[in-house]
DNA sequence: AATGTGGCCAACCGCATATTG
DNA sequence: CCAATATGCGGTTGGCCACAT
């Protein structure tokens, strides 16, 4: 919405620069009047000009500060709490599309800021990165995420949503996306030594080396979550740069690390990213390295 | 109980880009 | 077209809190 509010103040006469050099301006914490004088202000008057808003609204803090708490808490379609597994899994994908382009990811995660986003990234998933004292941009990590925690992932949220019985999540969509293979699916080009883990008569050449070069330009072709925390928006979900069995992303097999091992070392925790490196985190890592990839 | 440590997250900072006059 | 200003983005910081020692 594009609201004047120039006409508020003696702005045509105000000095232009930037209001972090005045000292009256307030920088900290937000009280709640500051909140308050913010919400009232924009709900009568609507959001940007940022620098007007700031003066006209009385609030000694700078056009920054003020759209930043707007967007960031204020906003009410701002949503608070845990990240949910299935956004845990958006980010996932679309960081290894994008990197961080926080605020892009964050467009495809209602409610979510960029800020969030980034903190979760910062404070989860780097941290593993650091447990495995390599960098977080390195093939071996993103390779790490993409062929074990992300498929882990969905394993879970099927198994959410298995055990609450609620049958539209979106963990149904995504078996239903994967049994009735009702979207093109793209397969990854695979670490060598991890291919062989995966169920070859679901994987071919001609669309693995699609996936490489698929040209994604709207991740919402691909996603949309079911999610039930913000107000029930209808979705589905594809994953361009995977395929999977019906019980995940890719078939373990007899090769893969005991099914009992993965759900100990998995499904016993609340945070999927909350565990400790396990040995086939480890395992995988050394494959990697062995095979120089 | 006191202190140290690490995680989390709101807020700030600096820069790049867009907009305006 | 250009300079000034506003806006947006990503990186970083600092304070609070919980937990460990």
């Amino acid at each position: 919405m594009d609201v004047n509010v120039r006409g508020c103040s003696s702005s045509s006469s105000e000095p232009q620069s930037d209001p972090e050099d005045n000292m009256d301006l307030r920088r900290g914490p937000w009280t709640v009047e500051e909140d308050l004088t913010l919400i009232n202000y924009i709900s009568n008057h609507g959001e940007g000009r940022w620098n007007s808003l700031a003066r006209c609204a009385g609030l000694k803090r700078t056009g920054k500060s003020c759209r930043l708490r707007w967007l960031n808490y204020l906003r009410p379609d701002v949503r608070r709490g845990n990240i949910t597994l299935e956004e845990q899994l958006l980010i996932l994908e679309l960081h290894s599309r994008w990197g961080n382009r926080w605020s892009k990811i964050a467009q495809h995660l209602p409610g979510r800021t960029d800020n969030e986003i980034k903190n979760y990234w910062r404070t989860r998933v780097q941290k593993h990165a650091k447990q495995l004292q390599c960098d977080v941009n390195s093939k071996q990590f993103k390779d790490t995420m993409r062929y074990l925690w992300m498929p882990r992932l969905v394993e879970r949220i099927q198994a959410a949503a298995a055990s609450s019985g609620t049958g539209s999540s979106t963990t149904d969509n995504l078996n239903n996306n994967y049994n009735n293979q009702e979207y093109t699916t793209i397969n990854p080009v695979l670490p060598a030594s991890r291919s062989a883990h995966i169920n070859s008569s679901l994987i071919t050449p001609e669309n693995s080396s699609t996936a490489a070069s698929s040209d994604v330009s709207d991740p919402k072709d691909y996603y949309t979550f079911q999610d039930n925390n913000n107000n029930n928006q209808n979705s589905h979900m594809n994953y361009p740069d995977f395929h999977t069995n019906q019980s995940g992303y890719f078939n373990q097999g007899s090769q893969g690390i005991e099914q009992q091992h993965e759900q100990n070392m998995w499904f016993g925790s609340e945070d999927t990213m909350e565990n400790s490196w396990n040995v086939e985190d480890l395992w995988f890592l050394q494959q990697q390295f062995c095979n120089g990839i």
